[in-house]
DNA sequence: GCAAATTAATGATTTATTCAAG
DNA sequence: CTTGAATAAATCATTAATTTGC
């Protein structure tokens, strides 16, 4: 659309979307109609918007938050088995054993990430080829 | 640490860390196991480096990012709270309050909702009263 | 100018939350 | 309802900036 007659979508500011992701957070998911007037009312004081946009951005946002999530985790399961077969060759098995060369915290449990990730250092020998960071495969 | 034996934790030289800030920029907020790898092999040129620091550089970087974008929004909502005036003569309150009202979301939601609501415009004359969502509380 | 003292940044850990699988 | 996996938020800890008195 013309550039001057305003465009032909909604296109939330960055307040805007700080708010929507602030009570998404919070746990709003699917707020009824009242409540959906309420954040555009809200929401219009930092630009142009209107409820349905409201309506539109809490259906999407969850969707694609699902969607995300589930490409990860199948990702990550492919990630983890690639990885287990290169690197097997010693130590235990069960990548999430090998935590005990991280630093001595005495009570330490597994804290963060693929600790098989976290371990690596930088005077190994990796070898990694291909980066393509080309996430979202499947 | 004893000054010989090398220091307690990772400083970054300036030339990783305008990489690490040139892949922010471009879009890199969580690395996998595998992107981090690559990213370490390459930061590795520049100085010692592991995996685990690349992790945290991001969480960090990626975290006072929010921060500092959140501080400012509140600050932001503070202002325009002064100057809300409390409406109160219809309807539910505070909009997290119709919560126990929300329709279950066992089966199939209202597909299209309330024309109504959709229909609102930010032009009306809708007024919000203080939700207070203690966002980061400066 | 120069260190000791103080404050600001930021690396590293711990804790809480989230989603979905069982 | 419980639990596993991932990670965001909160926090701790150390290094760098800076302020200060000499």
């Amino acid at each position: 659309m013309s550039p001057a007659a305003g465009s032909s979508r909604w296109c939330p500011t960055p307040e805007q979307l700080m708010i929507l992701e602030e009570m998404y957070k919070t746990g709003v998911r699917t707020p009824n109609a009242s409540q959906i007037q309420h954040i555009t009312a809200q929401l219009s004081l930092y630009g142009k918007i209107e409820c349905k946009n409201v309506f539109y951005w809490f259906q999407n946002h969850k969707a694609r938050d699902r969607q995300k999530l589930r490409r990860k985790l199948n990702k990550q399961l492919q990630l983890q088995q690639q990885q287990e077969v290169v690197h097997y060759n010693q130590q235990s098995h069960h990548f999430l054993d090998s935590f005990g060369s991280l630093p001595a915290s005495s009570t330490q449990q597994l804290p963060f990430y693929n600790s098989a990730a976290l371990n690596c250092s930088s005077g190994g020998s990796w070898r990694c080829i291909r980066t393509s960071n080309n996430l979202e495969g499947a």
